[in-house]
DNA sequence: CTGTTAGCGCTTTCAG
DNA sequence: CTGAAAGCGCTAACAG
C-alpha cells in the first residue's frame, strides 16, 4: 500500500496530472462534468490525500506561523493560544506549538528551531522579553504578547497593567484606608511586575518604597517564614488603622492569604484585599474577592490579527504596544 | 532581496549545490576541511537557512504530528499538551496545534484538516471521546488521552480514576462516616465521570442511586438554587449524622462550598469534604482541602511516547488503555 | 476541455 | 574530494 500520488490517481482516471491538479484545486471550469464526478468518484474511494509538502513547495506559499509560549502551563496563557488559534483558524493558518516551560534557554531553541522551520510568521510568549534573542527577530514577522520588552523592538500585545491596577486601587482608595500595600514578586525588572506596581503608586502617591511587600517566588520554606514575619509586624504596626493588600498576582494573593491565616487575621475585618487575576476560587471565598480580569483571550486573538496584517500586507512601522483593557470585578473583600 | 536558496550558495562558494547539501546535512566526510570551512563562512554570513518544506520533500520524511485539543483552557490540558511537547521535542517532532473549544464539530474539522496536512500522527485530547470521527482514525498511528471511549479501538492513555478515588473514599470511610454523597456533574456517559463514580461505589457498597447528587454544568441561575435546596435538605436530613461529601472535579467542589457558604454550613465541623483534582487555592481554604492530584504531564509524555513506538516500529496491537496513577493529597477537609 | 512540461528547493545516487 | 542529474509530489503556464 505505496502512498498514492496524483499521478496514480491521473491513470486511474484516464487524464492528466494537470487535470487532477486542477481538481484538487477546484478549478472545474477546464474538465467535463463527467471526469469531474469520475474523479469525485476514484478520490472518495481511495481516500487519496494530496501529499501537503509537495503541495506546499509547489506554490511556494507558507501558512504556518510558530508560536513560542514561556509556559502553556499557566492559565493566563492557554487563554491567550486559544485566542491565537482561534483567529489562526480563521485566517486559515496552521500553528506550530513550542513551550519553553519557563526556560530562557529553551526558548532560545525554540524560536530559532521555528526560525529554521521556515515559518511565516512567529509569536512569542516571552520568558524574558529584554534577552538579546528578540533583537534576532524580525519586526516585519512577529509579535510578542503579554510580557513587554523595555525597549519596544517588536509589534507587541499585552494587558492594560498599569491603568487597571490604579483605577483598582483607587477604589480602595475611596474606602478611606489609612495604608495600602502593594504585594508583589520580586520586580526582576519584569514589565508586568513594574506596571502594576506604578499603577499602585500613582493611585496612591506614595512616595518611598515601604509599601512595597516582597514576596518570595519560589523560595525556600524560610523564605516565607520570614515573610510571615514581615506582614505580622504590619499588622502589628497598624493595630489602630484601617489597611489594605493589592496582590500582584493570584499565586501572590495566596501566600497572603495563607501567612494571614496562620496569623489569625481575617479579611475583611481585619485587612482589605484585592488582586490583579482573577479564578474560579476567588468567588466562593469568603467574602469573595475583588480582583481584575485580563482579557487574555483577546490578547492572542489581536496579536494573530497582527501579525497577519503585517504579514500580508507588509506594513512597516515603528513597533507598536497595543494595550487590552482589562475588567474590574468588584466584590466584598475590601 | 529574493530568498535564498542552495544554488545560490554553492556558486557563491563555487562548489555544486550537492556539496552546500552534505554540508548543511553535517556530511563533512566528502568535502575538505577548506570548502568547509568557506561554506561555513558564507552561510552564517548570508544567515542563508534551508527551505524545510523543499527538504522534507525530498526525504519524504514526515515528523510532524498534529494535537487536537478538546479546551486548551483546561488546566488539566494543558499539562497534558506540556507533557506532549517535551516529549516531541525529545524525539524531534514537531507539533501541529488545534483546539475545539469543546465544540464537536470543530473537533471533527481539526482532525480532518489534520489528516489532510499529513501529519505523521495524531494525538487527541476528545471533546466527545465516542464520536463516530474516531473510528475513521486508524489506531496505528493515533493515540487517545485522558476520556476513553467506551468501546477502545484507539491507544489511550488516562488517568486512574477509578482506583484513586476508591482509595480516597476508603480514607473517608475510615473516619467513621455515617453518609458518603458522590457530587457531580451529570455523568452524560463521559467515561471520567462515570469512572470516579465506579470508585465511589466500590468503595462504598452503596446499591442505590441515593448518594448520588448531580450538579448542574452550564446551567441557569435557578438550576443552581434547586442544587442549593438539594443540599440543603441533604444536610437536615442528617442533622444527627456525620456525612461527607467526595466532589468529582474542583468545579463541583466549588459549586458544593458555595451552597454550604449560604446555608451556613461549614467543614470540617458540619461535613467532610475531599474532591478529585488539585488546585494552588485547596492549600489556603481553611482547613486545606484532601485531594487527588492527577499527573497530567505525564499523560501527555506518555502518549507521545506510545506514539512514536507506533510510528517507528508499526506494532499492530490491540488496543490498549494505559492508566497513569495518581497521587492522594490528605489534608484536614474530613 | 485536456495534456506536456518546466519548475518549487533540496537530497542522493552515481560518475568522475 | 566534487559534480551532474534524477527525483520527491504537486502546480501552473502553455500548447494542443
Amino acid at each position: 500500500m505505496g502512498k498514492l500520488t496524483i499521478k496514480d490517481i491521473a491513470t486511474m482516471a484516464n487524464v492528466s496530472t494537470a487535470t487532477v491538479s486542477n481538481y484538487l484545486n477546484g478549478n472545474y471550469d477546464h474538465m467535463s462534468l463527467e471526469t469531474r464526478k469520475n474523479l469525485s468518484q476514484i478520490i472518495s474511494d481511495t481516500k487519496f490525500r494530496p501529499n501537503s509538502t509537495a503541495r506546499n513547495l509547489a506554490k511556494n506559499e507558507n501558512k504556518t506561523i510558530g508560536v513560542s509560549i514561556a509556559d502553556i502551563t499557566n492559565p493566563f496563557t492557554s487563554q491567550v493560544l486559544s485566542g491565537i488559534y482561534e483567529q489562526c483558524d480563521n485566517y486559515r493558518y496552521r500553528v506550530l506549538f513550542t513551550n519553553a516551560g519557563n526556560s530562557e534557554q529553551k526558548e532560545i531553541d525554540n524560536i530559532t528551531r521555528l526560525q529554521n522551520e521556515g515559518v511565516a510568521g512567529i509569536i512569542v510568549d516571552p520568558v524574558n522579553p529584554d534577552s538579546p534573542i528578540y533583537e534576532s527577530l524580525s519586526n516585519q514577522n512577529t509579535v510578542m504578547v503579554d510580557r513587554q520588552s523595555n525597549k519596544l523592538i517588536i509589534d507587541t500585545v499585552a494587558t492594560d497593567n498599569m491603568t487597571s491596577v490604579q483605577n483598582l486601587v483607587e477604589q480602595m482608595k475611596n474606602k478611606d484606608y489609612d495604608n495600602l500595600y502593594f504585594v508583589t514578586w520580586p520586580f526582576q525588572n519584569i514589565s508586568t511586575r513594574t506596571q502594576r506596581y506604578e499603577g499602585f503608586i500613582r493611585a496612591t502617591n506614595y512616595s518611598t518604597l515601604n509599601h512595597l511587600i516582597a514576596v518570595p517566588h519560589h523560595g525556600k520554606e524560610i523564605e516565607y517564614q520570614q515573610f510571615t514575619q514581615n506582614i505580622s509586624s504590619i499588622m502589628q504596626r497598624n493595630n489602630t488603622s484601617k489597611i489594605g493588600f493589592f496582590c500582584m498576582n493570584a499565586r501572590v494573593l495566596l501566600r497572603l492569604l495563607q501567612a494571614m491565616q496562620q496569623l489569625g487575621y481575617s479579611y475583611p475585618q481585619d485587612y482589605g484585599v484585592a488582586t490583579y487575576e482573577e479564578f474560579d476560587w476567588m468567588q466562593v471565598m469568603t467574602p469573595a474577592i475583588s480582583c481584575i480580569h485580563q482579557d487574555s483571550y483577546s490578547i492572542g486573538k489581536v496579536a494573530m490579527h497582527i501579525l497577519k496584517q503585517k504579514l500580508e500586507h507588509k506594513l512597516l512601522r515603528q513597533p507598536t504596544l497595543k494595550l487590552i483593557p482589562t475588567q474590574q470585578i468588584l466584590r466584598a473583600s475590601f
